[in-house]
RNA sequence: GUCCCCAUCGUCUAGAGGCCUAGGACACCGCCCUUUCACGGCGAUAACACGAGUUCGAAUCUCGUUGGGGACGCCA
């Protein structure tokens, strides 16, 4: 049997960093085992799902390069079939109808609670041999509740955590209906499962308290109970839980802030799963190595640093071209068109070992292609007037040198030297001439990337 | 409150009873390289939560304690 994995997010916000490696593991156990991954959208929830976020979704997948097999489906567009199920375990005395109210069940659950109990429904109207139902309330419509078995334990291997068992009696008898008709997501997602012949369903921690119940389902349906794989919780980088107001952000953002996606990919493999030392590998490689026996089962917090080196990591390896595909919006975004000379992609290739991100990249490039005005206070600090004639006699020199690192910092050096002077002393006020900043790259290099007018053009001005 | 889960350097982790005076990576610190800042190279600091037990021997097994997290919806 083929395994068939799934990755199934409720499109109600954006896809963020846990539901991207939940996807990411259940892809890799597909991909490995030369299975089938399957994306579901879980829209049961019609009041908080939106098309947005389903498209949120799709986009923070593509950008990882996570594709699915199969899908995506969508439960809005399963209705019939969830019906039928629930029509069938009615019949079939596995489910009822309780025509308890929410006002009475909030009321139930408080007593419960103030007697230090679990919050639960107390049965009233399950029906059992030789019990006598209460009369139905007119004017009510009803729910339709699983009948929980009510002795006995419920348990699975799973894969990440290990035996896992729940005793029944600790589960009470879940709504599969609503009042409305509509079914509720425990339900759903064990029909789903079912009809999709999901044989590993990886998923998040904080599903470990469902898992019980939709066992529970699938077996007074007669379906085959899958493999589960629990992953434990993403932490912020403070230790913190990750939410919406606390430091979640949709993976789109790391795009943004100038990550690869190689790198995100790359890291988020490393986060909870391991494969000896192995630091850095391609996805090919993750796919390949990838299993459930090491994974930790306690929560990971994240690491930017150490995302930032990984990130900096697939930059020094990317190919120039690429980058500079990857650079040119982001400069296009802030109003800066990229001219002819110097190439975008001569600028990354000296610039691309000392950056973290692509906006780095963006920020390194920019100057190259604006108008510089660079700060008077910040040029007065790295210029001496010792410095100011050797300053001329290079600018005179560059005016008809062999247009090339070698040579111009040839030129450089030997003007230093005549003039009785250190370097920093020349290279230092001529980088912030050039860029405004103090620190570039070898400043020969800088000097050669532009064209011969545009250096004397911005040294000029600050030789007078 | 009840149930479930978790616990090795600051962080991510290796570790399946002797290979562990606990290994790797990020970060931090130091040194080297150097034309600034990086990159790169070398090195240092740094952890088995606590307590019992099992065993000749425990980071690894068991129990308990403590601490953290999750779940308890006509949300997903």
């Amino acid at each position: 049997m083929t395994n068939r994995t799934r990755f199934a997010p409720s499109p109600t916000g954006y896809l963020h960093i846990g539901g991207a490696r939940t996807a990411l593991f259940s892809w890799a156990y597909a991909r490995k085992h030369g299975g089938t991954f399957i994306l579901r959208i879980e829209d049961s929830d019609v009041q908080r799902s939106t098309p947005e976020a389903v498209q949120a979704i799709l986009d923070g997948m593509a950008w990882l390069n996570l594709g699915y097999d199969e899908g995506p489906f969508y439960q809005t567009q399963r209705m019939e079939r969830y019906r039928e199920v629930i029509q069938h375990l009615l019949a079939q005395g596995l489910a009822y109808y309780c025509y308890t109210q929410s006002a009475e069940l909030d009321a139930m659950r408080e007593a419960q609670r103030m007697r230090g109990e679990k919050p639960r429904y107390d049965c009233r109207w399950r029906p059992e041999p030789g019990k006598v139902l209460p009369e139905p309330p007119v004017g009510v419509t009803p729910v339709v509740r699983f009948k929980n078995p009510a002795q006995g334990m419920v348990g699975w291997k799973d894969l990440v955590k290990g035996y896992i068992g729940f005793n029944n009696n600790e589960l009470d008898d879940l709504i599969l209906a609503r009042a409305d008709g509509t079914p509720t997501y425990n339900f759903c997602v064990v029909v789903d499962d079912w009809d999709m012949a999901i044989t590993h369903v990886i998923r998040g921690d904080d599903h470990v308290n469902n898992t019980p119940r939709q066992i529970n389902i699938l077996k007074a349906l007669g379906a085959t109970v899958p493999h589960y794989a629990h992953l434990s919780m993403i932490l912020g980088d403070d230790g913190q839980k990750l939410s919406k107001r606390h430091g979640a952000v949709s993976v789109m953002q790391y795009d943004e802030d100038g990550y690869l996606p190689e790198a995100v990919i790359n890291y988020l493999a490393r986060l909870g799963w391991s494969h000896g030392n192995e630091e850095v590998f391609s996805v090919e490689q993750f796919c390949a190595w990838f299993d459930l026996d090491h994974i930790t089962p306690s929560a990971a917090q994240f690491n930017t640093e150490k995302l930032n080196w990984l990130n900096q990591h697939y930059l020094k390896q990317a190919d120039n071209a690429r980058l500079a595909a990857l650079v040119r919006p982001r400069l296009a975004a802030r109003g800066v068109a990229v001219s002819a000379t110097p190439a975008l992609e001569a600028i990354i290739a000296l610039y691309k070992e000392r950056v973290v991100t692509l906006n780095e990249l963006a920020d390194a490039a920019e100057v190259f292609y604006i108008a510089l005005h660079p700060n008077q206070e910040l040029l007065n600090a790295q210029l001496s007037t010792e410095a100011l004639p050797a300053l001329h006699e290079l600018a005179e020199r560059l005016k008809d040198i062999t247009w090339e690192a070698a040579a111009i910092g040839a030129a450089i050096k030997e003007i230093v030297g005549k003039h009785g002077l250190k370097m920093p002393k020349v290279a230092m006020p001529l980088r912030v001439m050039l860029t405004g900043q103090t620190q570039t790259p070898s400043v020969d290099a800088v000097v050669a990337l532009f064209p011969r007018e545009t250096v004397l053009a911005r040294m000029a001005p600050h030789l007078r």
